[in-house]
DNA sequence: CTGTTAGCGCGTTCAC
DNA sequence: GTGAACGCGCTAACAG
């Protein structure tokens, strides 16, 4: 007795296994092993099989499978929101080492919302996914990190691999990979790419204490001015979320002081250098004419602007997620691990040597 | 004896509701009640039952949960690829709406490969997903309608409802809901904007045969140019994907013939519009300066280049999507829907009046 | 090589 | 108000 709402038509109830069982005139366990094709059989049941289970176009339940024990075959991603490119990227890479090992998709997103979160990797854990990958900047305190040991900890009971994407990790004792990328090296290498054409004042934009990548980000252009001898004033680090109309406001703010005080511009991202690209405009400022300018990430929108910026291998991220976590998979390995993935500049056409006011 | 290939330690087993039942000293009937919330209890019962609950941590099994009858709980999105702007938005509006409604989120890409469409869809079926939302401009031809009725057919019967996003509908007999937006009408108020300009050349960049979504933007364009008795030039509708690079090389090629003999370009989306504009640029043409320029989408690169385009409500779609085939559970529809979605235009900076060359 | 059987964890009848 | 028992569809032992 199907208990399907359907409105009382005779309905062709879903297929079952015992459906293409009785149909081949075989046992259902004999369907199962030749569906799964990891056990001998004859050619002649096989064909009837095969036969049976196009003309019922049967399809196995995922959950009664990942209910008898085997693996759900899913792979679940976290993450703030969908259409930021950053995150995009990542999903991408995710989803395509995901399907290269059969597998689907589960997607949250949380918006940011450390509550979202949580009733996200909640779902998560009720669905027995092989592995959680949370992505995403954030504030590595204590109550973080508890939280994260938490999830590593309820998740690893429950079968899946916790995945830290973009984030440090946390620890030998917690059961968690971590992936990241060189926040300091690419930040201190388009530093150093502006300070060798002379800049010396470089506006950095979007500065938001707390954030790893951004502390990440910003120890490298500290590093970088330390290292050319050029001494770090305060006043230039501009704090501000990473979103287009933030660089935006920053620039406009900064503007309204007057005659800029600086030559170049560090963007924490690529949509801050973006904002920030039309402010300056709107001051008949021009890239790199003007102003010279770095950003990061390569995405989208720095293409189309010629930004020289810093790559950072989104994709491979999310890929490397998705391997690690199912490499050890049976192995037993339940500790932690650690990877972090390199970046490089891409000079586009947003620097220029600065002019010396001598 | 659980079957986990844990490394043999005592991997404390995931809690069961029998666990819980045990803990709290009553039967698993007793917990499952209270935690679904519907059936009346003693406050007493209540309190220890959760009690057990929080200090187990347990949480259900989604598969057992969905195996048993009730609800998988999940929506799912099949799409070319996530990186897209266009899908990332819809696939957002698709992800809040599903959390709206308590529901997680399984996604799948294909790529444009029907295969991989169809090996999706396969996968999906198994999940038995309340909904199956299909994304993406496609060529309706007949192949494509009898494909689409088939999954119709094959996830009516697994109790999932077929929706068909930016893709027109398939005829009232196939179970499935059909939610776009309307093309046409938005074409033909952006060529209508260029026409009143003054513009009587305007060059359509990026025309798909047989793809719907193409279909309707260019019969926009005819209308409009037929409605202010412009004739239509076919040698002004180049066809081309729709990528960036595209717009690039699509653009080049024509300015390599030598001097535009047009005067405005409508881009069948604003990535093309990108593209164009880039080589545009190459050869010293500035927008709106030397020649005007329509996109399509209002989506990312759209701002950043001051881009007059066709708003498309993607998020709207995707929670349309979600929403009216979640209405119709239970309900024991199964016919075909229909909606239709406005667009409207966004006016920024890239259209001048035509200069008269009388 | 194939059939029989026992769970996987939960919702849900029935009785009490 | 609560407990016992059955079944969802499948995989994996164990026999034959």
């Amino acid at each position: 007795m199907p208990r399907r709402a359907d409105a009382g038509e005779p309905a062709t109830r879903r297929a079952t296994i015992r459906d293409v069982a009785a149909a081949a005139g075989v046992s259902i366990a004999t369907v199962s092993r030749i569906l799964a094709g990891n056990y001998p059989s004859a050619p002649a049941t096989r064909t009837k099989v095969m036969r049976a289970v196009r003309e019922l176009d049967y399809v196995a339940n995922a959950h009664a499978r990942a209910l008898s024990g085997a693996t759900s075959k899913t792979i679940a991603i976290v993450l703030n929101s969908v259409i930021s490119p950053y995150y995009a990227h990542v999903a991408q890479g995710v989803q395509t080492q995901a399907a290269h090992h059969d597998r689907l998709c589960l997607i949250g997103t949380t918006g940011g919302d450390p509550d979202r979160e949580l009733a996200t990797v909640r779902l998560m854990r009720e669905e027995h996914a092989d592995a959680v990958i949370l992505v995403g900047n954030v504030v590595a305190n204590d109550d973080y990190r508890a939280r994260m040991a938490e999830y590593a900890h309820a998740l690893s009971a429950a079968g899946s691999q916790l995945v830290l994407c973009g984030r440090p990790p946390l620890g030998r004792d917690v059961p968690a990979i971590a992936v990241e990328f060189d926040n300091t090296g690419g930040a201190y290498a388009a530093t150093s790419h502006l300070l060798s054409q002379g800049h010396q004042r470089i506006l950095y934009l979007g500065h938001r204490p707390g954030y790893t990548t951004s502390e990440g980000r910003i120890a490298g252009y500290r590093n970088a001015l330390a290292a050319f001898g050029v001494s770090n004033d305060l006043d230039l680090e501009v704090e501000g979320t990473l979103e287009r109309n933030e660089g935006y406001r920053m620039m406009k703010r900064r503007l309204a002081r007057g005659t800029p005080d600086f030559t170049a511009v560090f963007a924490a991202n690529d949509q801050i250098a973006a904002g920030a690209r039309q402010a300056l405009r709107e001051h008949d400022l021009r890239i790199p004419d003007d102003i010279s300018m770095v950003g990061y990430d390569d995405l989208p929108p720095a293409e189309d602007i010629g930004l020289t910026t810093v790559h950072v291998p989104h994709e491979e991220l999310g890929r490397t997620a998705v391997r690690l976590a199912l490499e050890r998979e049976g192995t037993g390995a339940t500790g932690a691990a650690h990877v972090m993935l390199g970046t490089h500049i891409v000079v586009r056409d947003s620097v220029r040597p600065a002019v010396r006011k001598a």
